[in-house]
DNA sequence: ACATTTGCTAACCAAATGGTTAAACCATAT
DNA sequence: ATATGGTTTAACCATTTGGTTAGCAAATGT
């Protein structure tokens, strides 16, 4: 039972390779600790992905293409912003506590290679921001909310979201949280941060 | 001129260290690399600070010495929340723009080990959010804003702060903006958003 | 003037690390 | 049964890396 191909090794360091970069960053990753969690031989990475960058941009663009579809959500369907704000904030939020690690990841490597994400954006399915724009200036206009740039509304919403995922160590310490109220903290931002931006916004 | 200690060599090897850390991580700071831009042996490295270990505490601690008082400016003060929101977006975003890199090296680094915080705390000068909270209670008393959680207030105060320096590469690439657009957008953010957190908890 | 301390460097070292190689293994086709 | 070809491993390799050492050179104390 050993050499079938059985449990699809490729998929199993892939896993693991997942796992150890997301939680140690490129620069603190090992392929050792990768070829051990995923209980095979080192010259097996290299067999399947040929070198740790590679297998590295692997995971990355793995996880880049589970967060493009929340952000599309919000962004190209044709419901109230209001609506949208409220979805996004539910289903990011419920996304993120699921796979804490990602946000985090993401934005860490970024900043270290500004390059990379160049690559992303000739990918199909690369968030644009065009419609959300259209729908930020008709409700202006119908006077639903009050003026404001969609650029900054935008930043906004994803800061308002995003954040208690990157900051989590530094707001559990300055707000005297442990885990577990932790956890509970966030969980009440699924409401909070759309009621917040949207009181914020809504003309009254 | 050689020996004299003349030019502060251990502050020069803390600007190095600052340097590399801040833009790479510890993970993927070099040694060599900090030798290198303060212009000396490597082994004056260990001389002076023993380990990469102990000079990347030195560099993290005074990274984070520099952000609490920004933090304390807000809580402390006796102002109203209206001006304290003013002064700290106005503040903190001016700061951060001279120093871009620090945000994200402080949450990189402690998201890569959480216990390092704990050291931070027993540090005079952390970050004390009871005061910030009786100001809140006591606004919210007098009518002057709605009803809402301190903490959940105070973590979307620093959210849209911080973000847009941590998220610098991601918004660039969503809002299509290039590094004199994007300076010119979060320059923007010094009123835009003390705005936007105001307009949401004041009462109409 | 001489000894001692302090600042500094070149050379070195052991361990870790990404990557390679040659050979073994095993399922399948012939 | 035997050859074939993808899969897997143990052992190995070159380089990098944090850290050390022995000794030099300038300043300081006596």
């Amino acid at each position: 039972m050993k050499k079938t191909k059985d449990e699809n090794t490729e998929e199993q360091i892939l896993n693991a390779a997942k796992n150890v970069f997301q939680s140690k960053g490129m620069d603190g990753a090992r392929m050792q600790e990768i070829a051990d969690k995923a209980g095979i031989n080192k010259a097996m990475l290299h067999y399947y992905y040929r070198s740790k960058q590679l297998l590295f941009e692997a995971v990355f663009k793995n996880a880049f293409s589970l967060l493009a579809p929340q952000l599309n959500a919000i962004l190209n369907d044709d419901s109230s912003l209001e609506d949208k704000i409220k979805n996004f904030t539910m289903d990011y939020t419920s996304f993120m506590m699921k796979h804490p690690y990602l946000p985090n990841f993401i934005i860490q490597e970024l900043n270290r290679n500004e390059d990379f994400i160049l690559k992303l954006k000739e990918n199909t399915g690369f968030p644009n921001l065009e419609k959300f724009k259209e729908k930020v200036a008709e409700e202006i206009n119908q006077g639903m909310i009050r003026p404001i740039d969609a650029d900054q509304l935008f930043v906004n919403i994803i800061a308002l979201n995003i954040f208690p995922f990157l900051g989590k160590p530094l707001i559990k310490a300055f707000t005297n949280k442990d885990e577990k109220t932790y956890k509970t903290f966030v969980e009440k931002r699924k409401t909070e941060v759309s009621n917040f931006i949207i009181n914020s916004i809504k003309q009254h």
